[in-house]
DNA sequence: TATTTAAATAATACTGATTACAAATTAGCT
DNA sequence: AGCTAATTTGTAATCAGTATTATTTAAATA
């Protein structure tokens, strides 16, 4: 997404571009590895030193309102962030929450049909599976 | 699920069937209505007046651990436990966080398809979609 | 049924992610 | 360039969940 959809997407919805929302945008919206607050925060104070931990909160929180991002909150009570919003699998692991994506066609063919019996139009949808991953199941120390 | 079935899940995983457990056994894998921790604590507390927080929360944990419930965290990080632990979708409100079930044939046959697709079989899975609920659109605080 | 013991409970202190607040700053309008 | 409501900052407060430890107990064994 270019920098110009995304502040047009603020102005839009009567948000202010702000160069720290913009800077969060950035990272996030570009992001792979679906980052958490921390990591998010940490990041971006590198371009923005007096950046505050919450102004990332707030910013995270309306992205995910306007639909630029999927918060994912996991299970260990750190929320988790997933510019991804169409409709793929979280495959998460059990132990120390680690996110990889899995897509398919088939996936959204079969979603959209769903979606169809559902009856209305979400505001979005996640949906997660779990596992213990590579390194967890190696490391079995429960 | 009858309560001596319950009873042997605990003693064929090797952990005790105490009255509290089966207390808050007796109460969540009865529930309709995804219930948090605290309203576990609270009518549990009926029957136990002596029980503590920290109780329910370590059963509530062996439980999902065991695979007799669903541990659903939601957004507003509060976590619901959720009795059914087969594939379905929970429809959750944006705003309160109260959850409805939605359940079709049609998606526990896809579900079945997507899994053979991932290549392993999952822990569990989670599949959550999002809206406003009739009583928050009503109020339409925000 | 009494004994034994590892497991479980209760009570409370603690942790750490997130939110609330209020003063200072600023985006974007005119 | 000035205005103003929105936004940011920094910090204090909150609160769900966890750790700890002394006490109690389920259930295996004799």
């Amino acid at each position: 997404m270019e920098i110009n959809q995304i502040i047009a997407k603020f102005h839009e919805k009567g948000f202010k571009a702000t160069p720290q929302r913009l800077a969060i945008c950035k990272y996030v919206l570009l992001s792979k590895d679906h980052p958490t607050t921390d990591m998010i925060y940490n990041e971006v104070k590198q371009e923005y030193p007096t950046i505050s931990l919450a102004t990332v909160y707030q910013t995270l929180h309306l992205l995910s309102d306007i639909g630029l991002l999927q918060e994912l909150d996991s299970n260990n009570g750190i929320s988790r962030y997933d510019p991804k919003t169409s409709p793929h699998i979280n495959i998460i692991c059990k132990k120390c929450g680690k996110v990889e994506d899995y897509e398919s066609e088939r996936l959204e063919k079969f979603w959209s049909k769903i979606v169809d019996d559902l009856g209305f139009k979400p505001l979005g949808q996640r949906i997660d599976v779990y596992r213990y991953c590579e390194d967890c199941r190696r490391s079995r120390v429960k």
